[in-house]
DNA sequence: ACCTGAACACCGTTCAAGT
DNA sequence: ACCTGAACACCGTTCAAGT
């Protein structure tokens, strides 16, 4: 008997459940049981459970979009600002971007590669460009995990318009400290 | 028959475990091996899987000094840095940290109480302090995440000193970002 | 209060077999 | 190539029972 399975639609499937259960929630079984198929038939689309979970994390990175802005600072600072509302809009999986360290498939080397381009356009290059487009994901992914809920014992819980603006500070401080000393 | 099993020690055991094959790696069931005793003899000690975890991530903590500096920068930034090094001691665990965003066992407040006094001393208050300790904490744990094994596709990796500068030059973009403006 | 034995309801993954 | 049925070796957790 054949289903008719894409790897898209196995995909789409464990993206659904892990954005509504978490990734503790995520199991092959319940993705098999949504796409009505027995467990082990996703084998045939995906090498394992964390190839799945890879996939899903960079499928979501998909929905960040090109930066249109001509101006390097402005275009980086995009880049940045849509990941994280992309991220934030998937609650449930910042956790996991976390844990794995971002992503390495092809849209995150899509967005690796804007985020270079703008760099080298803000005249900073080499090394330099390395160590700084770590610190802007390390501290975009983070600030999007503390934005989904992340409040600290006895401290009352910002608006996320409030963090959303610290972000912005951080973003531009990161920035400035990245471009200092830099030729243009 | 009774065991003589302290809590104390689960935790010890389960860090154990934990730092070497990971938070993957670890189970109850290999924790109550590892201390000879039946996998449900772990309950009288700790209500689950999820709070003996949290309970290894705080216990890590313990190992961050408090600040000797008097100059409240300077201390603010040994607070970061033995935070970076003592994460990085344990590589196995700072992804965990990351997906749980932090600990907020004592440990954790004690470094978060540490943390408001030197941005007190250098004129930081209310939602600005909060803001900052944030930011602070996501960026430090986030950058040991990195000095970790994160290198992108097709970049060299750089070694632990050099990653660790950059993580210090970062650190101090901040907190300059932080202070800017402020009264002392 | 602390621990055991046994069991329940799950997992991810493999393997042979079918089409 | 894609999928199923059945099985393997695990899980976390609960419950009654023992001391």
């Amino acid at each position: 008997m054949r289903a008719g399975l894409t790897r898209d639609q196995v995909v789409a499937a464990a993206q659904r459940t892990m954005t509504e259960r978490g990734v503790a929630g995520l199991s092959l079984r319940a993705v098999a049981a949504e796409l009505g198929v027995a467990p082990n038939a996703i084998y045939s689309h995906v090498a394992d459970k964390d190839a799945l979970v890879d996939a899903v994390l960079d499928d979501v990175l998909a929905a960040v979009p090109e930066p249109t802005a001509r101006d390097p600072r402005r275009a980086l600072k995009s880049i940045m600002i849509d990941t994280y509302d992309v991220l934030l809009a998937r609650a449930g999986l910042v956790g996991t971007y976390l844990a794995r360290q971002g992503s390495r498939g092809p849209e995150a080397q899509r967005l690796g590669r804007a985020m270079d381009d703008c760099l080298l356009r803000l005249g900073v290059t080499g090394s330099r460009a390395a160590g700084g487009r770590r610190a802007l994901i390390v501290f975009t992914i983070g600030y999007a995990a503390f934005a989904t809920g992340w409040t600290a014992e006895g401290e009352q819980p910002l608006s996320p318009e409030r963090v959303r603006r610290d972000f912005l500070a951080g973003l531009d401080w990161l920035i400035t400290g990245i471009t200092a000393g830099s030729s243009v």
